[in-house]
DNA sequence: GATACCACTATCCTTTAGGATAGTAGTATA
DNA sequence: TATACTACTATCCTAAAGGATAGTGGTATC
């Protein structure tokens, strides 16, 4: 029965199901250490200590943590061989793939937004 | 002078480059209300009041905080219209714009995602 | 026997995000 | 004069993220 309003393309429902679908997103990629590690994975998978070297100042308690979240996330599999002493791998699973064009669009706009800020200290607002 | 490792696509100094590139754009997007006061903003420009009530939950020195942000980040203006008294509105910007592709990827990831996850507990780990 | 590497865990502390509650200065309305 | 609306700011508080530091139980090496 409502007339006009043809321009608005939401409604509250469909708002608020975009806004949780973004905010899943941002939830498993948040945080200071998840992409620095998938990163030291990508390649060849890393022991624990290996991945501590890699970046640096990361705290053991930190990174076990993190692994952890990513593993629930299916992001990586922690792997156990049976050797004397075992030694305990983590791998990038195929499913970590997935966030590829997202993080690919992320990096492009985060490039782009950063030569707009630089550009627009050189000449400030017209 | 270095052999093999040609699979190696990514120096540290690459890798880092991306991994800021990537940080950039979630620290825009981040938080628990910078989507939703976007979204509110879509369609119409709206007062600081109309915002509040748009979301319902939102304290004034939250909202003021993330419209600063936001302005600052020049997804937004406030203009200030001197009828008497004073009206101001919010306004988002072409700039804003830009994040639509962004914005798309993290919405089918974050759906794709939930999917999966819902599937992976009907039929547990095989 | 001492030291060192591996893969962590435990405890405590700081920083940041976000929220609750109250207040302010101005205008308008009853 | 009292109430209410607009656009905020100020003060205090809680919860979560992240970090510093130390310790654990095992194996291996000197």
């Amino acid at each position: 029965m409502e007339t006009g309003a043809d321009k608005i393309i939401h409604t509250k429902e469909t708002c608020n199901t975009d806004v949780t679908a973004v905010r899943d997103t941002l939830y498993v990629l948040n945080g200071k250490w998840k992409l620095p590690i998938m990163i030291a994975l990508t390649g060849s998978p890393k022991r624990f200590n290996e991945i501590q070297r890699a970046l640096e100042d990361i705290t053991p308690k930190i990174l076990s943590k993190e692994l952890r979240e990513l593993e629930l996330n299916e992001f990586l599999v922690r792997k156990v061989s049976s050797t004397v002493p075992v030694s305990i791998t983590y791998e990038l699973t195929p499913y970590s793939k997935s966030l590829e064009k997202v993080l690919e669009e992320l990096k492009n706009w985060g490039i782009e937004h950063r030569e707009r800020i630089i550009a627009s200290r050189r000449k400030p607002a017209a």
